[in-house]
Order: C-alpha cells, then sequence, then structure tokens
DNA sequence: AGGGTGACTGCACAAGCTGCAATCACTACT
DNA sequence: AGTAGTGATTGCAGCTTGTGCAGTCACCCT
C-alpha cells in the first residue's frame, strides 16, 4: 500500500476547478482546496508557485507545442503564416476535443480580474516566445515581435468567437477568419495618401 | 492649521516611487511606504486597492485623453488610423515632456513581473476601451477589437524604442513606424496564392 | 539490512488586505 | 454661537496568502 495516493497535482488541479466553479476564486481558500484534494496547504504550495499557477498547467505544455511547430514551419512562409499555421496545429491537439473542459476552465476565467491578469502575463510570455522563435527563423526582431503580436490579436478574436455556446467551427478555421479581417483591417487601401 | 498635510495620494505615489527603486517593489512593505508619507498603511489602502495600484495612477488619465480623442477623430479615418492619432496625441500631452518620470516608473516596472501583469491588465482594459470607442464610430465590433489590438502591439514596439537611452525621436513618430512595419509585416504580398 | 531520496506535513511567521468603530478638523446650516 | 454632518485618517482584530525550516516515513537501491 502506497504512502500516497498518486497524482496530487491532478488531483489539486480538479478539486480547484471544482471550487472555483462553486463559489468563485475569492471565496475558495488554498487550505480548501488541499482538503478536498486530500492534501494540506503546505502541499499545495509545493506544487503550485501561487493560488492561481493551479488553473494554468496547459500552458507550459501549449508553448512547446507552438514554438515546437513554428521551428518545424515551411521557411518559406511569412511570419504571420508561421505563427498562424503552428497556432492552428496546436488548437487541433489540445483544445479541439476538450471543448467541455476548455470552457469550465473559461468560465471561471472570465468571472476573477485576477485570473484574467495571470492570463494575460502566460500570453505575454508566450508571444515573446513566438517572437524570439521568429527571430530563430531568421526573421528580425521588430517584425517577429509585431507578427507574433498580430497573431496573438487574432487568436483572441477566434478563441472568444469559439467559446461562444453554439459556435460549431474549429478554432483553427476561426483563426483563420481572424486573421483574414486583420488583414483587410490593418491594410491601406489603395488610392489614399 | 489642517488636520491633515495636503496631497496624500501624491505623497504616496512618490514614497512608493522611491522606495521602489531604491530597495525594489518585494522588498518595500506597505507600512514602509505609508511611514515615508506621513501616514499609516490603512490609510494607504483606503486610496488604493492594493500594493501595485500605486504605481498606475496616470492610467486612468491616459485612457480618457485616448477615447475623447478617438472619438474627436476625423470621421474618414480608418479605424486603425484613428486610434494610432489618439495614441501620438496622448502621448505628446502626457508623456514627451515627463521623459525622465517615465523612464523611472519603467526602470521599476521592468524590474518586477507582478507590476508587469498589472501593466498588462490595464493595457488589456484599454484595448477594450478603444474598441468600444471605435464601435461607437460605427465600427463593427470584431473590426473595432482587431485595431484596438494591432494598434495597441505597435504602440508596445514604439515605446520599448523610446525607452532606449540614445533614442531622441518623439513616442508619436516612433509609433507611426511601428505602424508601417506592421502594414508590411501583415500584408498579403502580391502574387501569392 | 541499511542508507538515501523525495513527497508530504506541521509550525511559526511576515506581509497583504479588510471590516469596523472611533477621532476630529472643517463646513454648513440655524 | 451652537449644532449637526462630512470625510480623511487611524487603530485594531482578524483572515488569507506565501515561505523557511525541520521532521516523518514509505519506497528504492545496493
Amino acid at each position: 500500500m502506497p504512502r500516497w495516493k498518486p497524482d496530487a497535482v491532478d488531483r489539486l488541479q480538479a478539486a480547484a476547478l471544482e471550487l472555483f466553479g462553486e463559489q468563485g476564486f475569492e471565496r475558495t481558500t488554498v487550505a480548501e482546496i488541499a482538503q478536498r484534494a486530500g492534501l494540506t496547504q503546505r502541499t499545495f504550495f509545493n506544487h503550485f508557485a501561487d493560488k492561481r499557477e493551479v488553473l494554468f498547467g496547459l500552458s507550459s505544455e501549449l508553448q512547446q507545442e507552438i514554438l515546437r511547430e513554428i521551428a518545424a514551419g515551411d521557411d518559406t512562409l511569412l511570419p504571420l503564416d508561421a505563427v498562424v499555421r503552428a497556432l492552428g496545429v496546436a488548437a487541433d491537439r489540445l483544445f479541439e476535443d476538450r471543448r467541455a473542459a476548455v470552457a469550465r476552465r473559461h468560465a471561471v476565467l472570465a468571472a476573477n480580474p485576477e485570473l484574467q491578469e495571470r492570463e494575460l502575463s502566460k500570453n505575454a510570455v508566450l508571444t515573446e516566445a513566438i517572437a524570439a522563435a521568429l527571430n530563430a527563423r531568421g526573421c528580425d526582431p521588430e517584425t517577429a515581435f509585431l507578427a507574433a503580436g498580430a497573431a496573438m490579436v487574432a487568436q483572441q478574436v477566434a478563441f472568444q468567437k469559439w467559446t461562444l455556446p453554439d459556435e460549431k467551427r474549429a478554432l483553427r478555421e476561426l483563426l483563420s477568419d481572424a486573421v483574414n479581417s486583420l488583414r483587410t483591417t490593418v491594410s491601406q487601401p489603395a488610392g489614399r495618401s
């Protein structure tokens, strides 16, 4: 008989998502989460740097996937297209078949500004990492950051639509649409100075 | 003789900026800030929702300025141009003649992830507000958000250059350059499918 | 059998943050 | 002048987050 039940991290993440959903992030204490997971507060902080981090277990995996796809992409792609392709592949692999779970997490995030702050922070780190990956493919740093940032803006639009209740299209398609809209919005129409 | 010295908020902001610069954000306690300002911790929290907020006094003013300029802009401008013009005007009015103060604050922010998180949050709120202002001018919501987001990405690039030690150009010019680069980066070159 | 590893725990404590009640100069009204 | 109300500030008690440190003990390796 093992000394401890396995998968402590998973249990903490599951307990946190449940409790945040039931009573909200602020009204849930770390001690409560740990108790529901059959652990102690101290153990929670052994696994997560702070209370919010428990909701961001996937983001590291997501980032790795995206960076790998950028590095693996066709060399002839424009920087923006390279990022968009990578985001699409990552979305297919990590999001498309877990719509319900992603939606639950999204609902919790949407209800709490502190959690949104953390999400923005993760996105900013990801944007910088994408820019660095483009740079490694020969893109100059400024263009790399602009392409990364533009792709992330389109991604936000696409994700927001993807979470609407009756949306059936794949995130990848929505992203493609959003990028097309962005191209239209940003481009200078001919005939103006 | 008045019961309290005036300008409690200003004194707290000044004391905080000094202390954060001297010993860093994390190693400065709220009690210390309040003490240097001749007040108490409790009073600090009467004026600021949390410890970080003391560094973001200008952001509300900045946002108002930007939104006003968007609303006041020429109706024939493209959405992106309307935002860029407004950001340029706001930069001229609020940043250009306080380079030193802005740089000190920027140095403090750059040294601390928690503060950067808050800054990202402010930028996200600003982006949404800009999108709403564009929407009020007749722009559809998706285009509005894309234009707002694109402008903010360009703004980030421009601001980053503006804070380099030997940069002499105005933020407005750097922003204009960044937007041009963004247009190039995002646009589909002719002759590709 | 014995020693090392590593996940988990308990305890003490700093610091952020909040609710509540109290103080008291200033202001306005009578 | 007297009276009442306003509002910035304060003290205090308390909860929660987060950390440092030392201890336990099943498991693994030799």
